[in-house]
DNA sequence: GTAGGAGTTGAAGCGCGCTTCAACGCAAGG
DNA sequence: CCTTGCGTTGAAGCGCGCTTCAACTCCTAC
């Protein structure tokens, strides 16, 4: 860190590197929604806070786990809401989850054909391996 | 099946439905060269036959399984080049597998992380609950 | 004073994976 | 003959999730 700053923020540059999502991506974020105002300097730069990088890292999650940005967008509005919105985020999860254990039960069950698929080349290739004696 | 065909074939729609995927989509898969192509009826219409089934099914699981269209395609090639092509296929096909296996670490690792947000926000849930006869 | 580096904005651009569109062909049925 | 339905083609368009660009502002160091 080459400018510690005696609060706890930090730049772009430095959120960046943290979350690993790029400069232009945070900006993007914070313009469609995703991430509430990120407050400036006296500069006019912004300043992320701790509160703004655990809101990021829960985010990622989300993204991680394949949820479009029109769902993260739908949770970041119900978050604005406050304590009132505690059941509708919970159920927004909820179905989240359920769907992303499913398509992982499809993804499982595709990688399983391909196992077949593969131990059906090692069979392949081990006979190739058997023939090169006996072949022309 | 409204036209039975008394060789095994299949139109675009009958194909369709069976894949899942739409007419535009099998024919874009061909066009790009991630289906043979296809042969076709003396009206000049495809016909797809049970071979070109069982390649698409396979491309199905690789897509399921997150594949991009440039990783399929280059599977599709090899399988192209015949038997001398089986040991790169096979290393292609376990460099995805292994790719596929830690994502879905990652993606686990996220969705345990969201449980915990979900049990956070069940305890909130309980709360508001358990306050509304003691609130104003 | 001036050059460099980090940041800002709004707008345009891009790669991916299809989908849609427009114009046409062909065979069967009324 | 003419409509209906299913198919064909090449080209353009689209939604998503960013990325890139151009022009500008600050601050710091020399």
């Amino acid at each position: 860190m080459a400018t510690e700053r005696i609060d706890g923020t930090l730049t772009i540059a430095e959120t960046s590197e943290l979350t690993g999502l790029s400069p232009s991506t945070l900006r993007y974020y914070e313009r469609i929604g995703l991430i509430d105002s990120v407050e400036r300097g006296p500069d006019g730069r912004r300043r992320y806070q701790a509160a703004d990088l655990a809101w990021m890292a829960f985010l990622l999650r989300l993204r991680t786990t394949g949820m479009p940005i029109q769902g993260m967008l739908a949770f970041a509005e119900l978050r604005r809401g406050g304590d009132a919105t505690v059941r509708a985020r919970l159920e927004l999860l909820g179905r989240h989850q359920a769907q992303v254990r499913k398509q992982y039960e499809a993804v499982m069950r595709s990688l399983d054909a391909i196992d077949d698929k593969i131990a059906h080349y090692e069979r392949l290739v081990e006979e190739q391996d058997g023939d090169s004696g006996r072949q022309a």
